[in-house]
Formats: structure tokens, C-alpha cells, sequence
DNA sequence: TTAATTATACTCAATATGAGCATAATAAAG
DNA sequence: CTTTATTATGCTCATATTGAGTATAATTAA
């Protein structure tokens, strides 16, 4: 059609493999190789004559170079404009394009402690469970309130994504929050030149390579949104669990604190699990062990887990 | 890294653009090219380096050949295997892969009738507003309880993507029927040879070209999900509406009738519209007319109207 | 034996939901 | 000008769900 114009494009597969390590949602990361020292998604290149499908490209790469067992995989958002993003990088010579196709997987181990990153280290704003992030009001809502300025729809983002002055903070909008500080350059990724990178270097989260801090914070909020309509939360659970360790879980990635009575109440309600007639123990009264009840359907399309949020969310 | 294998591809956009007419939800359509008279959803290549992303590379193209005002894009999602779904055609040389990207786009007007596609020609099987609709236990179910069989992981498929035997109907699940009765090899697309599609052809629906169809069927699955916790349906609706038209075209999307007055309660709890003072005059008692709050704002991060669907949905 | 810790059963008010009846305002038909 | 069909809108009410607790049971550690 167009000849003046190439079209031809390599596709990376990236992916935010998900696990949850005690009480710390973690993902896999890779060494970084850049000068300065960010860690990376792990991501392959797809090959289309060699792999059917994008999926079974990622579930192979990642067999190969991790070893991890991955169950649920799911493709999260395909990212055209990556080159934009690292613009004044020297990796790409021209015309060779890269589309990266950005995937979430959960994992329910995370072996290699030192190659899982925890979550809220890159994004220290999310984690609600000891309250409000100090790091809201003394950083982060300052600087975007100037950034708005009388600007009405910077105004109305802000009022959207952090829930200021007046709105609700929602767990789900943890893509929206930062992309909002992206283009108020109050991330790393977002500074082109190296001399404002040293700048603002460790504040406000730990940085990553290329767009990888704008896929898991992709990742991050359609794991949180899924979790309350489908039964995700035991993709990263093993065979057999107490209640409490699948709401520490469920916390983990919220990012908030759950009522453990009406937690419960949801799990009973969906009949979600079942027992396994042992019992687990630590301090305290021992717990029962159950077990997921619907191992053999890949189709994860179950009813899912309301998530008892509560009222008060607005410390 | 690996040089046997090509990794270069070329990237189609396609757009399932979404209207609604009349009480019919209808998506844009381009002729038919090849032998058989299936239409197809528009698509074009993605040009990297003529555009920033692909959005902005979609709405070009787009204006460019349908002068339509699209407000509301939306990602679906990347099929690599498109290749794979039209092994037998002859328009893909050697190692020229396509990925193609879908994409969900609404609009408020449908001019030109005749490029204008209705849903439920494609998917007869997912209008339930008349009531159960009489091919699922007339063809669709006794078909594929047969390829079933004895086989435990199909019937239990089976039973979540249509609710047999006594699970109820999940209006979401689009895609998933449609991917279950291509497995079956139920529609058209699904038949390799030529002799195979000229038997089936205008049975369970009318078919599209390569994935198309499964995209339109995510597409449907999308946006019948979102409709319920974000207020789109105001995407498809002109500047000032009677509330009964905002339910009529709800009901058009989610194939289902829903209660008046719960509706409107829904409506009025959200605070989504308001009054415009002006007055609908047709047939029986003139209604008021309503306009969206919250027009300005691109962020679509509003709560969203939740919809009564009531109990009894399994007819 | 006591305190701390964790698990689980149960209660209760507030709210949301599904389903319905009653009434109001208009156009078309007679 | 009255009746009838049609659509809009106000209101009720039983039931289900949710948020937020209290009370009690079964352990370990001190």
C-alpha cells in the first residue's frame, strides 16, 4: 500500500510473573545490563514460525530460562510505542521497530529469592496495609497538585486516580496513577536525559528498563481488579492452605486489609473450598487446611470472590 | 540470538467499531473480497514509524477511511495464530507472519446502513431478549452434547460457556461459546476445505473473514463485561437522551431485558446523568430528556451503573 | 496457670436488590 | 370529547447482601 513506510516489526514478549513470597507480592526480574542499575522484566523474542500461538512462545521461553512452573498466563496489553519511551536509547538502530505484547503470570513458588522483586519497591504508594503511604502526602499528591496547577482536567485525573482531596482511593487504578506521574515526570522512566535521572533517581519507587515499571503496574491492576470476580488469588496458593494465609495473600495484593469474618463468609458463600480434614500448625489454635475445589478446570470462568472491602478506605 | 528463525512480522490493526440502531447493536463492516460472501471487520497495517502508537495509528486510518467520529478506543487484544486459523488460504506468502491487534471502538452514529453489520446475525445465539433463543436447543446444544461425549474436561466446559444443563446463561461469555463451537467445528470458519464450509455456511450465523469473528465475539464479550462497572453505554448515545433509550440500547448490547424502574434506580443512585430541562414527545406520555455528567472527562474511571438483571434468567 | 495468639461461630443494623403495584401524561381512535 | 393504548414515573416491600462487630474455642509460649 504504503511503500515509503515500513511496516515490519519484532515482537518482544514480556511478562510479569507474579508469586507471593510471606507477605510481599514478588515478580521475576532480570540482572540489569544498562549503566545504571534498573531491573527488568524477563522477555523474549516471538518467533511466529516456530510457536503456534503468542502464548505458547512465552510459556516456552520462560520454561527455558527459569524453570518455573507457570499455570495461569494471561495476555495483559500490547505496547506499540515502546521506542517513544526510550527514546534517546542506543539499542534500537533505526527501523527496527519493537511491539512489545506485555503478559501476567502467576507463579506459586519464587525460588532464587535474589531474582524476585517485591512490588511496593516500585511502587511504595500501592501498599495501604499499615495505612495511608507516607509517601502520598509528603511527595507524590504536593508535586502532581502543582504539576495541575488551575488546569481542570489535570485537576479531574488527579481527583480520579488518587482520590484527591475528596474521592475514595481505589486499588485497581495503580496503571492510571502512574502513568499520571509519568507525564508529571515524577518517575524515573520518564526523564530522557541522564543528568535528571540521577536527580530523582531512588525516589518514588525503584525504577525498571524500558516500559517494564508500566507492565507491571499493568499487570498489578488487572490482578487486583480479577481477584474480585474470578478465583485467581489460588493460582498462588498451594494444594493445601488455611483461610488466613488466602486472605494474607488476597491482602498482599490489594495492597489493603481485609475483614477476616465476611473474608470468610465470601469463601463459604462460593463454595470456593473445601476441607481437607488435617489441620495446619503454628501459635495459636491450629487452622484447618483446605484445598481449591476446582483444580481440573483450566477454564478459570468460576464466580470468583467478592472481596469484602469495607467502608473506610479513606485514611 | 537465534538466527534461523525469522522474527520479523507485520502488525494489522482491526476495529470492531460499535453503534447501535434502532434496538440493534451493529459494527462496521468492509465487503467481501474473497470467493465465499463473508464479510469482515476493517483493518489496516500498523505503520511504526508513521505513528506514535497504534491507537493513534488506528483512528488515523479510521478517519481516513470512514470519516466516522470514534470517541471511545479500546485494546482488546493480540492474535498471533492468525496464520494457523487460515492455513488453507493463499493471501500469506512464506515466512510473512501477521499478528493482528483488535481493537473496540464505539460510536455514536451508524450512517451508510449497508456497511453497518448486525451482532445477532453473527451470534443469533446470544439475543435472549424474546425469550431463550430457539437455535441453541434446536442445533447448538444436541451438536455439541455429541461432541462431548463421555469427555469430563468438554462437558464441564460445555456447562460454564452455556449453562447446561442447570447452571444459568452468563451473558459475558461470548467468546467463550464461540471458541467452544469452533473447537466443535460448529461455525463456518472453523471448516478448512471448501466443500465442509459449503455445507454449514449459513447456519449458526453468518461467518466473517479469517479472525474477525472472534474478535467481534471478544468484542461483544467486552463490552457487555464493562457496561456493567463503567458507564460506555453514554459513548453510544447522542447529547441528549430519554432514559428508556439508555435502557434500550443496554438491553441491545447485553442481549437481555432488564427491569424499568431497577434501571432507572440504578441510574439515579450513580448519579451518571442529569436533566436538560427539555421534553421527548412520541407516542404515550412525553419523557424527560437526560444528558451524561461527565462528558469532559476522557479518564472513563466512573463508577459505572450496575445492572439489574434480576434472577430468573434461565429460561 | 496465665497471657498471648489465632480460629471460628454468631449477631445485627444498614444497605442493595429483585419484583411488583399504582398513577400520571400524552397520542390516536372512535 | 371520551376512551383506549402507550409510555413515564413514583412508590412499596420482602429478601439478600454487606459492613462491622461481639463472643468463644483451641492452641503455644512464658
Amino acid at each position: 500500500m504504503d511503500k515509503n513506510h515500513t511496516a515490519s516489526v519484532l515482537i518482544d514478549l514480556s511478562a510479569a510473573i507474579v508469586s507471593v513470597r510471606g507477605d510481599q507480592p514478588v515478580c521475576l526480574t532480570v540482572p540489569d545490563v544498562s549503566e545504571y542499575q534498573t531491573p527488568g522484566l524477563p522477555f523474549g523474542p516471538f518467533y511466529p514460525d516456530r510457536h503456534r500461538t503468542m502464548e505458547i512462545g512465552l510459556r516456552q521461553w520462560v520454561i527455558e530460562q527459569t524453570a518455573l512452573d507457570i499455570g495461569y498466563v494471561e495476555q495483559l496489553y500490547t505496547f506499540g510505542d515502546r521506542g517513544r519511551r526510550s527514546e534517546g536509547a542506543d539499542n534500537n538502530k533505526e527501523n527496527e521497530h519493537i511491539v512489545s505484547v506485555g503478559y501476567l503470570a502467576l507463579s506459586k513458588q519464587c525460588p532464587q529469592p535474589n531474582q524476585w522483586s517485591e512490588w511496593y519497591k516500585h511502587f511504595p504508594w500501592e501498599d495501604w496495609r499499615e495505612g495511608r503511604p507516607n509517601i502520598l502526602n509528603q511527595q507524590i499528591i504536593p508535586y502532581l497538585e502543582a504539576w495541575a496547577g488551575s488546569d481542570e482536567l489535570r485537576r479531574l485525573r488527579l481527583q480520579q486516580a488518587f482520590g484527591v482531596p475528596d474521592k475514595t482511593w481505589n486499588d485497581e487504578f495503580v496503571l492510571d496513577r502512574y502513568e499520571l506521574m509519568y507525564e508529571a515526570g515524577l518517575v524515573w522512566e520518564a526523564c530522557a536525559d541522564g543528568r535528571q535521572k540521577e536527580k530523582i533517581s531512588a525516589q518514588n519507587g525503584i525504577a525498571m528498563q524500558l516500559d517494564h515499571r508500566r507492565i507491571l503496574a499493568t499487570a498489578m491492576s488487572r490482578l487486583r481488579a480479577k481477584l474480585k470476580y474470578r478465583p485467581v488469588v489460588f493460582e498462588l496458593m498451594p494444594s493445601a492452605f488455611t483461610l488466613t494465609h488466602v486472605q494474607k495473600t488476597t491482602e498482599a495484593i490489594l495492597g489493603a486489609v481485609l475483614h477476616k469474618q465476611n473474608f470468610r463468609r465470601q469463601l463459604a458463600k462460593n463454595e470456593l473450598v473445601e476441607p481437607t480434614g488435617k489441620m495446619s500448625k503454628a501459635r495459636g489454635r491450629p487452622a484447618e487446611l483446605f484445598k481449591f475445589k476446582h483444580d481440573e478446570s483450566q477454564n478459570t470462568n468460576l464466580s470468583g470472590l467478592r472481596i469484602p472491602l469495607g467502608k473506610s478506605r479513606n485514611f
